[in-house]
DNA sequence: TGAATAGTGTCTTTCAGACAATATGCC
DNA sequence: GGCATATTGTCTGAAAGACACTATTCA
């Protein structure tokens, strides 16, 4: 079974033992004009230069995870205050072809129009891209966010995550076509808000939203910013 | 908003800048007795010396995370063919008091009458606690615990993962226990066979178990040990 | 035959899914 | 009036939940 027993159990203290480097990795996630999108970064330096990447950066040694996670995402969109998760932590030793480094992933959801990317030169150039459209990225970023999609689908079924893709005020439509965009189907509108009426998540404002020539919608906000589970 | 914008994008190499530890923390998990049960061991030395704690350790620079918890996992146990997952990474700064440690917990599932604890004396000791019972740890182990109970009650609910606590062969008394057992709550045993019949994860044998005088049951195998995931 | 656990079916309620017509505002 | 989107209810089938009696073995 076992060959060699080391008491590693112990944590022991091994000044002289090579660590790895630990990063964090923000995926920035959006949805605008029907598609589900993502914030890459283009790399300016080897190793993968020139190609598209997930901003991230070291961790620094007294910063907790969500505290680096909060720095990146503030460096890249000026904001904080957004739903924010741990993903997963990515650790096969060679996934970065200079050293040894476990990128711990978090995933922020944020409505679109919130955030301007950051232009000034001092950053990489930043883009959104459609998650549906994303290009060979360096590292193993492609296969993170796979593993975010996943995790959007399966929390956006069963919490009121979806505010966090929303201005304040939404209407019904709006609220829809997160979902549908999401979970790439498209859902009959009775039945979504006969749904979200049983949920009883939300809140009906006495505003209308006018939009072009037709009838005006309803607006809505969420009843609580808390994230909440169901089912 | 941002006070000195760092370009921590690009992931450059930093080769003076301190790094922190990466630990690798294993929670062996099974039922036993009507009681969801944790391997725990007492630790030998500071900090914490004498209190009981999660098996883990240092990783090493090539192995990967799940390489590190199979390692952990089989020092504990003497084997790897079990249920493993990723739970979380815990990294606030202060959770070890001697130096900065990330530690990217695992949880595993397995039969209790598989394995037996080594008691070898080159290990500390490990022993099973309830789950309900475990004392006051050291580091935060007692939340990673916590978090462990809510992922695994929500794993067992939309997947098959209560075969990973089970023998080979087993009753539907059996496997309802397990779901009792975890869910903290009774179930109807007449619901929970239908669910179990409509969801046809199980294969009947033709053997049956006899134990104690009363009817013997009918044994059951899954038909996949593959994760699946229903709802 | 008594003790202990195994095994089984019906009714009710709830929820998901299919489905189409009217309402309102603007041009 | 025509266009574009908003809003609303019913029916059906599936699944969940409540609930109690018979079957089998052994001492």
């Amino acid at each position: 079974m076992k060959s060699t027993p080391i008491n590693t159990a112990q944590l022991p203290t091994t000044p002289g033992e090579e660590k790895p480097a630990v990063t964090v990795t923000v995926l920035i996630f959006s949805v605008h004009n029907d598609n589900f999108q993502i914030v890459l970064c283009k790399r300016t330096r080897e190793p993968f230069k020139n190609e598209w990447m997930v901003p991230g950066g070291l961790i620094k040694i007294d910063e907790s995870l969500e505290d680096a996670a909060l720095r990146i995402l503030e460096e890249k969109t000026g904001i904080r205050n957004v739903f924010l998760e741990q993903l997963y932590a990515f650790g096969d030793p060679k996934r970065d072809p200079r050293e040894r480094r476990i990128a711990i992933a978090y995933y922020a959801l944020l409505p679109f129009n919130s955030i301007k990317l950051a232009k000034d030169g001092v950053h990489p150039e930043s883009k959104w891209f459609p998650v549906k459209q994303v290009p060979h990225l360096a590292f193993d970023h492609n296969n993170i966010i796979e593993y975010a999609k996943k995790r959007v689908c399966s929390k956006i079924t069963y919490t009121n995550v979806a505010q966090s893709l929303l201005p304040e005020k939404f209407t019904l439509s709006q609220l829809q076509k997160i979902y549908e965009v999401i979970l790439e189907e498209s859902l009959d509108k009775r039945n979504f808000r006969k749904k979200m009426k049983s949920l009883d998540l939300l809140t009906s404002l006495s505003e209308k939203q006018i939009e072009g020539r037709h009838r005006p919608a309803q607006l809505y906000t969420f009843k609580t910013k808390e994230l909440v589970t169901f089912d």
